[in-house]
DNA sequence: ACCTGAACACCGTTCAAGT
DNA sequence: ACCTGAACACCGTTCAAGT
């Protein structure tokens, strides 16, 4: 108990520490093996306080609510999406290599998708450095400006509904009691296809319900978004 | 205080009541009456019993949890998507119809999303109904039978993503002052298409941002999922 | 400026007791 | 079977007091 060791730190006493404890990035370090750990239930604000050996109140020196907390994280998140095809590749790559590592991130982090969804970038430096690698990419490909961050918006869309598709249950579609009333429904239930597919590489291996989906309508998407860019209609002048 | 109006019930005793106060129907309007006025974050447990003249605890006896509640209201609203243009016209008008109001439903009931696109549809006979109706008009259309719920999930992915779109502040995509990192985003953004578009019926009409952007996404993914069912591989035989 | 500790106003859920 | 009332184990957030 009372040897060297500082295994355990000491409890601090009140008052100003000689040196800040805290700091955005320490915060998120700690949400984000909370969130490993326990998942988005375990992270409270008293857990994160615990981890980080503070009082929760503490917290409130540094971000000021838990909503800034997921925003950390996300921005953080963001950082780990692909956006790599967009320096170089052709369009069509690009955007599939993007959105398949979008979805896989956030996948893992659907709490977090009715907050990002809705909260200004304003202070989200990783994200606005992602919409800007995009932005360039679609603008590289010579796609109308006014239209690029329509397009974009749609594609993330549909990345963030698909997300969501990852984490249903396999029987999500196993209509029970009332299969009798939806004969045709229950047919294309059991016939789904699966098994194989095309994955972001367009490699042909074993994929899940959802991997299926989502490569079907990501290149159903790809190519409609591709074939309405040449139909695009002029930019209006005022 | 005393007068025979029953305008305010009586505090009811302990005990069992002559017949049920309560019910599934009941419930369902009440949550529905609640998130009209006061939104998600209104819809507690005690509200809903307070709304009901029943005690919290009460409400126990009719649902196993509040997921349970949101199950009841999610199969309400399902009831009110367009699904007639599945009983006879042609197919891209009667997917556009039906993803319309679809979004439309549910943007104003986001805080469904996470549990809809994760529950089993078992008892939720209405979600089961427009599936039926929808996996039918996939079928009429001449659609591969084991890629119709794959087609279906893709659509309601973006359906979904775009009913938090809807959401969406106006400045959602204000970089503020990381503006100077980002110059091509900020002046797509700043050229950003709106005031006119598409809505479902194809008519000129001035639109929000979002539904340009979920008209823009529907219309590429309806036509990208057409030109792949006729691409479709043949169904595998084991 | 940045911490502690106590307090506030809530949550969803359980369960014995009553009829 | 279906209600009440009390209790449980939490939440996020505020704020005075301390250094």
């Amino acid at each position: 108990m009372e040897n060297g060791a500082p295994a355990v730190e000491a409890r601090r006493r009140a008052g100003r520490p000689p040196h800040p404890v805290l700091g955005p990035g320490r915060i998120t370090k700690a949400a984000l093996r909370l969130i490993a750990r326990d998942g988005y239930k375990g992270l409270t604000m008293s857990a994160l306080a615990r981890l980080l050996n503070v009082a929760p109140s503490a917290l409130y020196n540094h971000v000021s609510s838990k909503q800034d907390v997921l925003l950390l994280v996300e921005d953080h998140l963001m950082a780990g999406v692909d956006i790599s095809g967009f320096e170089a590749g052709p369009w069509h790559q690009a955007v599939r290599g993007w959105a398949w590592s979008y979805r896989n991130v956030f996948a893992r982090h659907t709490p977090l998708i009715p907050v990002i969804a809705v909260l200004p970038v304003t202070n989200a430096p990783q994200t606005v450095k992602m919409y800007e690698a995009v932005t360039a990419g679609f603008h590289a490909a010579g796609w109308p400006p006014d239209q690029i961050i329509d397009a974009i918006v749609a594609l993330e869309s549909f990345i963030f509904g698909s997300a969501f598709d990852v984490n249903a249950p396999a029987e999500i579609f196993n209509a029970g009691e009332l299969a009798a009333d939806a004969p045709l429904f229950t047919q294309a239930v059991a016939s789904r296809a699966s098994g194989s597919g095309s994955g972001p590489g367009g490699d042909e291996r074993p994929v899940s319900p959802s991997d299926t989906a989502f490569g079907l309508g990501l290149e159903a998407l790809i190519d409609g978004l591709w074939a309405q860019r040449a139909l695009a209609p002029k930019a209006r002048h005022p």
